[in-house]
DNA sequence: GCTATATATGAAGTATACTTCACATGAAGC
DNA sequence: GCTTCATGTGAAGTATACTTCATATATAGC
């Protein structure tokens, strides 16, 4: 699912092993995330939110993202 | 996790049935969300969050739970 | 008492979030 | 060319989100 993962992160000037300890995940999780390879937890996703210091629902676009899962709901579940 | 969905739910006066239907999900997911017995996925919070009109942070009481996070991470992630 | 509705649990299966380990690539500095 | 650092992938394992089916209990209407 679409994110800003990767745009957040680079904006704070932070490797990706930086953010994962941060977090307290491994970085293949961050590069995951990063490639939309899959959705983070509830809470994993509010810890970086924390870091960055946005909400849960900016750094993973999911207002914009209403109309797609709509289309797809079962393929996004 | 501690969340406020069955509070909502019976503030809306939907029963739990209705309100799997909303957010396209078995009722037993539902039920098992209430009961706190594991914690929803992203999109699935987010769609409850938007039946009831408020943000996911806020019903899962993410700044709340942060203290009870930092204590017992691994337990919650 | 019977039926219907809402809430709840056990069990067993599938999908996916997250892990570690091993390895590969590209860029930067020497 | 060698090393170092950041990023990335494959594979295999564990944990958990979500499913269906069967069943149970409580309440309310008749």
């Amino acid at each position: 699912m679409k994110n800003r993962v990767k745009e957040l992160r680079i904006a704070a000037g932070m490797t990706q092993q930086q953010l994962a300890e941060r977090v307290h995940v491994s970085s293949r999780t961050i590069i995951s995330l990063e490639k939309e390879q899959y959705n983070p937890s509830l809470l994993l996703a509010y810890r970086i939110a924390e870091v960055f210091q946005t909400s849960v629902e900016e750094l993973y676009c999911l207002r914009e993202n209403r109309e797609l899962e709509d289309r797809n709901y079962e393929d996004l579940l």
